[in-house]
DNA sequence: CGGTTGCTTGAGATCCATCAATAGGAGTGG
DNA sequence: CCACTCCTATTGATGGATCTCAAGCAACCG
């Protein structure tokens, strides 16, 4: 089952049929593979198929003209690039192969029809598009108002909580596969202090990083530095009972 | 006309017929009216009909346990509050009245059947998700990678724009009624230091701001400090041209 | 008037960026 | 297996952007 990690999580926003599983499946084009540090949708672009990863983690980012260069966005295995829709999404940003990248692709007509035709795809969709939404604006609030520790340790929760979502969390401990470069544009630091605030969280015995491979050893206590608030990113209860 | 900028800023995204307009028109239920300084929309609610703005502007924020304060976005005259579709809502932030505020309501799944019924209409309402998304992403992209200098002459090439979209921009001259205070949590900054960068752009000649009334001097120099990209903000061409 | 709110200014502290150099791993080729 | 080269991680030192604390001022308002 190649791509069961985004029915997997699609199943988070909605009671799929195996019908609908089914017919999610058969909108899935071939997989493709590119190496890392490779962009493969580019500011500009519009692109008429969606890609969903399958293995690896992606980029979304905008280099500006004083060459800094800002992450909105880290698609995880499972993830929808982009929000279904009748609009083509105009890119105004680039997305980047962080790893070694296989993906497949939804033609965005095609991925519409199937949520007018099923209340429940269409259901799952919105819950994904809000779910990213949502991360995306937690992230506007880490950006503007947490410090460089607080930032990173809110980090490290959302990835546990997203990669949980698909089954990739093994106890605390998930891959990691970004680097402190990468980090930093994601955070809005410097990679000089990336590189201290780690230390500091690894000081603090809130994680163990080597690697790959980080593991949350106090996930609780890190959530409370962060000011992590977990039902914000679940996007919860109240929406599961709608049908 | 008292909804007019609603359907001013939609026919942006979309060729609206009339009788696609007189649809919208007839699901408004009446307006309400709120004093500045008012929530209206907190964290946890799950609203079924979505506040459109008729007049004044909207901050929609999170506050943290460290008593800090951020805001992810505004809300402008002609402005849908949240993003139609199938799911409600569930609110991770809180909409405040920054201004006294009058607003119209749609009900979701009313909105979403006049969605279905008209592509038009369908087409305008995702014009419109993916305009405010993509006007979130580029702050995350402030907050992360501009100066402060930077940052204010971005927010205020932002209200150029999307007040331009429904008229309310005379010359270069606009409305602005946030105080200092509002805009230093919607830029991540200290009211200090928002007071002394407002003091260097009226120094560089680049703004004038007495009062609520902002006069952009030098569009285009505001713009090329600021690293503003039009194009990215409009969403631009390569969607028009879709029906 | 006194009280509130928003704007302004000064001075010192802090967080984080920048510059610069070293060290460690992974791959490559000889 | 070694020499070489990237790339990433690490460390030190310095400077700068922005915050915090504190006070004064201006406008508005009951």
């Amino acid at each position: 089952m190649p791509h069961s990690l985004f029915l997997k999580k699609l199943r988070h926003g909605a009671q799929l049929t195996p019908g609908d599983e089914a017919n999610l499946i058969a909108l899935l084009r071939n997989d493709q593979t590119i190496e890392a540090r490779t962009d493969f949708l580019s500011q500009g672009d519009t692109p008429v198929a969606l890609p969903v990863i399958v293995d690896g983690w992606v980029l979304r980012y905008r280099l500006l003209q004083n060459g800094k260069r800002q992450v909105v966005n880290v698609l995880l295995p499972g993830d929808l690039s982009e929000p279904f829709g009748v609009l083509p999404r105009f890119m105004d940003f680039t997305l980047t192969a962080a790893t070694p990248l296989r993906f497949a692709s939804i033609p965005l007509d095609a991925l519409n029809k199937a949520a007018q035709a099923s209340s429940r795809i269409n259901q799952a969709l919105w819950w994904d598009l809000l779910l990213t939404w949502a991360i995306e604006r937690e992230r506007i609030v880490s950006l503007g108002r947490r410090s460089a520790l607080e930032r990173l340790a809110h980090l490290f929760c959302e990835f546990h909580f997203r990669l949980g979502l698909v089954g990739l969390v093994d106890g605390d401990s998930y891959d990691m596969p970004l680097t402190q470069s990468e980090l930093c544009d994601l955070l809005g630091l410097s990679t000089v202090h990336v590189n201290r605030t780690l230390q500091e969280l690894r000081r603090l015995k809130l994680i163990s990083l080597r690697g790959r491979s980080i593991k949350l050893q106090d996930p609780e206590q890190l959530r409370e530095l962060a000011h992590y608030d977990e039902i914000n990113m679940s996007v919860g209860a109240p929406l599961q009972s709608i049908t």
